[in-house]
DNA sequence: CGAATAATTGACTCCAGCACTCGGGTTTTC
DNA sequence: GAAAACCCGAGTGCTGGAGTCAATTATTCG
């Protein structure tokens, strides 16, 4: 059970940005080093995560890459999304019954639904806001998705 | 962000044994075709089960395997724990500051250690048996999780 | 203009580790 | 003693992740 590295150096290079953009644009090469990750693979990662709309680019010189909206808008689960083409778990995770035994679903089946569902819910619970401002994390999950399900007004 | 299928197996094997145990030891030629994974791999996955002490082997005719102890006391967390060697998502998560950048905490660590103890905390809440029984498994884990903080009794 | 800077793209290599298989054991029961 | 099962170590194929490389296009600045 392991998540790739696109989707860690996705993020990480993601709060590099929240973290030092002035407004100016962030070079990749800047982020290379800072996060010490090589420029030609964080080509790869930005090519998608300006596809799926979470950073925009400026070319030439001064250019670089900003976000695309407030960092308070971008939940960490979009980020990974973009980059990793699968979050789910197992192949029998979510709908489909594929992957399960035999064209059934399998005995394990909810299981590893609702695993993926809880993870889910707390990495779009947690914007890049929130691991930029280091917020007790498990926390600020918590309150997100008790207001989510009350979206009147938090109960006392 | 993926399972290994050495754990979904050892899951799926262990349901199997739950469900269809009945106190006569299980064997893997059943398992194999009921969950229709091979014999031998199987074989692999149980040699790991056993040391964990999670199922008792007998062998000869008639042999197989059984439960180590009842099913409500087994948390998923430790089948696939037994046969996977990592249930860490990266190489930061946890206490080592290893794998982080260059030496230091990287800017996405907590991130990952909330994630890491978030998923464990599920997968060590539920039981076999809740599995089994197909238990509501979201609420279950909260219900116990909530139980854990407040051992003296239930809150209303 | 032209030179430097940076993003953009696509193809390509490398390899660890997963997902198995195989071939032999040993133990137990009938 | 034959058959049913577990036991165990070695071996294999190969996919997908991780990272490189090279060539191109766009922008800015002097």
């Amino acid at each position: 059970m392991k998540m790739s590295t696109k989707g860690r150096y996705a993020v990480m290079a993601m709060i590099d940005i929240a973290t030092h953009s002035d407004g100016e644009p962030v070079s990749l090469a800047e982020i290379a080093e800072r996060q010490d990750i090589s420029q030609e693979y964080l080509e790869q990662l930005f090519g998608k995560l300006r596809k799926a709309k979470l950073v925009e680019s400026a070319r030439g010189p001064g250019g670089g890459y900003r976000l695309a909206c407030d960092k308070s808008m971008i939940p960490v689960a979009k980020i990974i999304a973009a980059v990793d083409e699968e979050l789910q778990f197992t192949r029998c995770d979510g709908d489909a019954v594929e992957g399960c035994v035999k064209g059934e679903r399998c005995n394990a089946h909810d299981l590893w639904s609702s695993l993926g569902r809880q993870m889910m819910a707390f990495l779009s619970s947690i914007t890049l806001e929130d691991v930029v401002e280091k917020r007790n994390l498990a926390l600020a999950a918590t309150i997100k998705q008790t207001k989510d399900r009350h979206p009147e007004g938090m109960p006392a």
